[in-house]
DNA sequence: CAAGTTATTGCAACATTATTGCATTTAAAA
DNA sequence: TTTTAAATGCAATAATGTTGCAATAACTTG
């Protein structure tokens, strides 16, 4: 459920990256905020469909040059995106945190709580950032096969 | 430069896993072995234009259900192929070893002796595997950057 | 080695996903 | 309220990936 707090933090989070305050992005944060998991451009293209899909990839597009939203990869290589949690902005990306994702619902969950271990990199590489992915069963999926 | 040891042994790669000896393939194997980095599917395409198009899409997803070559994402989204290393069978992957995508020249690289540190989960996310990239600077972008 | 069998290829058509240009609308500033 | 600039929606196009099918080439068998 959307509270009206929600609407005023996500009227703020525009405000604060100089984007006007448009029908089309505010529903696009409510709907990614309503979710507890990623959602894919065409998931997010079916549950609302009246807005444009060019106006959806533009949206998307902006909120990720601006660090309100990140994208993360499912199984299948396509994007799915979340909402991120820090604070993130245009020139600094902080979602170094871990993914996973399901092998049976297929769903792309944010972990972010969870920090990375230390990765070491063979001489000469210069690391600036990790992602890192686990995939397997989320706790809906592995219930239910033990309910089996 | 390709050797005949090297045909040899993409003839027995292919003989292994029931797939005929076709020119289209054996050229796939030639390319991708004298390539350092992972090759992405439009990478393939222009080296090798006189390839269909949808052979080549079907070479690859062929090689990837046979365990002969892995996908790695590169930080467009796009998916690179590299050969794999070790023993990988139809029904066993065996390519949890690190990824690096560069910035500066977006080569993927396969940094397969690195193994990759214990990570741990949420209680009840039940994780069967790995991805981990790093991303940054690969020495040869990196020396660049200090020479200048 | 020749004939038969089957996998693979290449082409055309189609489907999906993403981008561009531009006129119209809307939000914010003056 | 008027002005200005950003954002939207639509149409056209590009890029990427898939399917069906006839022709070809690799392997099998006698
Ligand atoms: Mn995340
Ligand atoms: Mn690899
Ligand atoms: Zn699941
Ligand atoms: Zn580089």
């Amino acid at each position: 459920m959307i509270q009206t707090r929600d609407i005023q933090h996500f009227e703020h989070l525009l405000d604060k990256h100089h984007l006007k305050k448009t029908a089309p992005r505010l529903r696009v944060l409510s709907m990614m905020s309503s979710r507890s998991t990623a959602t894919s451009q065409p998931d997010l293209e079916s549950l609302m469909q009246d807005i444009d899909r060019v106006t959806l990839y533009r949206i998307l597009n902006a909120f990720e040059e601006k660090g309100i939203i990140h994208k993360v990869f499912d199984l299948n290589g396509t994007a799915n995106y979340a909402l991120c949690s820090s604070k993130c902005d245009e020139h600094d990306h902080h979602d170094e945190h871990l993914h996973f994702n399901c092998i049976q619902c297929k769903n792309v969950y944010c972990l972010n709580d969870m920090n990375l271990p230390a990765i070491s990199l063979p001489a000469g590489f210069e690391p600036q950032g990790f992602t890192v992915y686990a995939n397997g069963l989320c706790p809906k999926c592995s219930k239910k096969a033990v309910d089996k």
